[in-house]
DNA sequence: CCAGATACAATACAAGTGTATAGTCTTTTT
DNA sequence: AAAAAGACTATACACTTGTATTGTATCTGG
């Protein structure tokens, strides 16, 4: 099951570690531990740690442009393949929840890409005639990223208020009481 | 306009970077110099790290507080004045935003404060008859949250996407002819 | 077979981290 | 005025960080 080059195995588990902790949280030596190596070989597949962000946000981009590029091309089939995709791969969530919420230098680079790639289906599905074109590409642009990403991103925010709703006698244990008292 | 005590000042300063940048990525260092002092005096008023996170979380707890006890008591007003808390204060926005996003270990307590307030609010709320008794608690305590910091926490990522639609020559050349050709 | 590339490990190092400690002013208390 | 307390600086220390370097297997093409 584990049975993959280290190098693809390295990626993935970089991507799941930044995705979960941030990347500044992260170190080589997390990687290499949780990939099963040292950290010597996530320097010789990948250079500096720069270049493991390089490399799995490429990875991302990878899924997406499989995901969009195979299939029916209507507005509600891709967006179903996104959506699969991003339901099957919970980590590539979080990482892009970061990318989006950090902003701040070289992270800023994957969000500008995803744009570009979904201008450029907004423009395809203008042309076939998938999309209106009565109404200006930026917000269908922006709504299609905001129906691709929206709920997925706000989930953790209502998933740790529901957490602290449900069980809140570990923590504060008043409100059990009030909350069951009607 | 800046002449205050300086534990005041450092709090000030670590809670603006913290919600930047995020608390891992801000050291001691960092605060020091952006207060204008040096590392010694922040761990003279707050000891340890940890413990100039958790002045700065007490800060946010102080000024929602004060937002929610004083004026009118229903919810429109209420929500009012929690909104013009978080407009003036940007940076207790940005701070919360990470809070939500992490979620893991200390970071997390702020959270639940935050939601056993609002679960106070809507108690109080219920007994006084400006809120529903008929719904669920909880799913008004959710409500409320959303409602206050929804579109705040949403903001950046359409903040973001929306610059890059604007100006995207700087990034991605052929954007622009994609989005301005019709 | 055997050079050469590739996969991987071990270690070394400078820079940055949080924090402990000791010292110097300045204010307050008695 | 003496002393205690607080505000503030300077420095040292152990630890972690990313990365450079060097060495050893393991494969691979001629």
């Amino acid at each position: 099951m584990s049975e993959q080059v280290a190098s693809e195995r390295i990626r993935l588990v970089a991507l799941d570690l930044f995705g979960r902790l941030g990347i500044d949280s992260v170190s080589m030596r997390q990687v290499a531990a949780a990939a099963g190596c040292t950290v010597g070989l996530v320097q010789h597949h990948f250079g500096t740690k720069d270049g493991l962000r390089v490399a799995v946000e490429e990875e991302i981009i990878e899924q997406f442009e499989f995901a969009l590029s195979q299939g029916p091309r209507d507005r509600a089939s891709r967006d179903a393949r996104v959506q699969s995709l991003l339901v099957k791969r919970p980590e590539i969530v979080d990482y892009l929840r970061r990318a989006l919420l950090d902003q701040r230098g070289e992270s800023a680079g994957i969000l500008a890409r995803l744009v570009v790639m979904s201008a450029g289906q907004v423009r395809e599905m203008r042309a076939s005639g998938h999309a209106r074109t009565d109404t200006s590409a930026e917000d269908q642009v922006l709504r299609m990223l905001i129906r691709q990403f929206g709920v997925l991103f706000l989930e953790p925010m209502v998933a740790g208020i529901w957490a602290e709703l449900d069980q809140p006698e570990t923590t504060c244990p008043e409100l059990k009481v009030t909350l069951t008292k009607n």
